[in-house]
DNA sequence: TTGTATGATTGTCT
DNA sequence: AGACAATCATACAA
């Protein structure tokens, strides 16, 4: 890639020309800046390159008055409409027959995603009101009323401090953009004046200068999307914003649990089904079947009363829908088919038999 | 403030 | 893919 920095140099070569023109070089500037129709004698060629390097090192200690005098008398010297069509020939020998191969790099994929990321987070683009965070949270814990609006202000209020940040750095760099690309075409056209260059090659330059620019704004870019992804991940990590269930879905899925002890893993559809009853989803249903089912294990004891109450409860459940059965048809034996309704006392017997049938309990 | 409860995540195993 | 086990991070009660 080429270096715009470059580009400051043939300004210092232009006037190392001049210097070589006269004869006698930079020792002998009046010989010629006062008279620039006069035909200067032919210029013997430098004795060894260490001469030529005096002469160019001498250039920097001229004043710019001086340089401009030089310039000027450049430019009106007779054989310079020669030479420097000699220089164009040159040019289009070489040069231009090198470039131009390789040009337009293809659009960049990865600023393409800078862009569409900030797009959608209401970085980039016009600023989104109301909004607020794109809310990828697990669902409202137990189906309770959302009241993270004071979080989503704060996180609205982070997000449009990393707005401005972006909007006001991002016109800086624009700025100096296009200050220096005036700055390298102004240059460009005044050394035009002594060697060729074509619009297209003020083009390119401009368009070397514009990439170097954009890869610092593909940084900013960057930088932007990282803070936003931790600004997310501070946020709206859905364990910050664990709530506990409601009583309905503990409930729901205690119930469950304790009259199905002997094979606490619920189906697909009884997931659902009971993700429905309790308001949370179906993930949430078999995150907790997961813990429940550690914990329960871990720590028997701590659970015996719980499973009493919903032991009891199934029990008294059962009995009602037997009975009423009973009212309706014939009599039938109560609890008859899962085993699972029983008393406080037998709890500790039975639990520990059925537990033979988990799947942890295998190894 | 601290300890416990609890929902979610992650890594490993089958 | 689903289950387990360990762990994290927050909620909540004392």
């Amino acid at each position: 890639m080429e270096d715009p920095s470059r580009l400051m140099a043939p300004h210092g070569a232009g006037v190392a020309l001049q210097g070589g023109l006269p004869p006698g070089g930079p020792a002998a500037p009046t010989a010629t800046s006062g008279d620039p129709s006069s035909v200067p004698p032919p210029a013997p060629p430098p004795h060894d390159t260490g001469d030529v390097l005096q002469q160019i090192m001498a250039i920097t200690d001229q004043s710019l008055d001086e340089a401009q005098a030089r310039k000027h008398a450049l430019n009106c010297h007779r054989m310079k409409p020669a030479l420097f069509s000699v220089l164009c020939e040159i040019k289009e020998k070489t040069v231009l027959s090198i470039r131009g191969i390789q040009e337009e790099d293809p659009p960049d994929a990865q600023l393409m995603r800078l862009d569409n990321m900030l797009l959608a987070e209401g970085v980039s683009g016009p600023e989104k009101r109301g909004r607020g965070a794109p809310m990828a949270v697990a669902a409202t814990p137990g189906g309770c009323p959302n009241d993270n609006s004071i979080e989503h202000s704060d996180y609205r209020a982070k997000l449009s401090q990393i707005r401005q940040i972006y909007h006001s750095e991002l016109e800086k760099y624009e700025q100096a953009c296009s200050e220096f690309t005036t700055h390298v075409m102004n240059l460009l056209r005044e050394q035009s004046r002594t060697r060729p260059i074509s619009p297209k090659e003020i083009e390119r330059m401009v368009n070397i200068i514009h990439g170097k620019f954009s890869t610092i704004q593909m940084q900013l870019k960057q930088s932007t999307c990282e803070a936003v992804m931790i600004l997310r991940s501070r946020f709206l990590d859905a364990r910050r914003k664990r709530r506990n269930f409601s009583k309905q879905a503990t409930e729901v899925l205690n119930e469950y649990f304790y009259s199905h002890l002997s094979n606490p893993y619920p189906s697909e559809e009884a997931k659902e089904e009971l993700a429905k009853k309790g308001g949370i989803t179906v993930s949430q249903v078999s995150n907790w079947f997961g813990n429940k089912r550690i914990r329960y294990k871990k720590n028997m004891g701590k659970f015996q009363e719980e499973a009493n109450i919903y032991a009891a409860k199934t029990a008294v459940d059962a009995t009602n829908v037997v009975a009423q059965g009973n009212r309706a048809n014939s009599p039938s034996t109560p609890n008859s088919g899962k085993g699972e309704s029983f008393g406080s006392l037998q709890f500790l017997l039975v639990t520990m038999s059925a537990m033979n049938g988990w799947k942890c309990s295998q190894d």
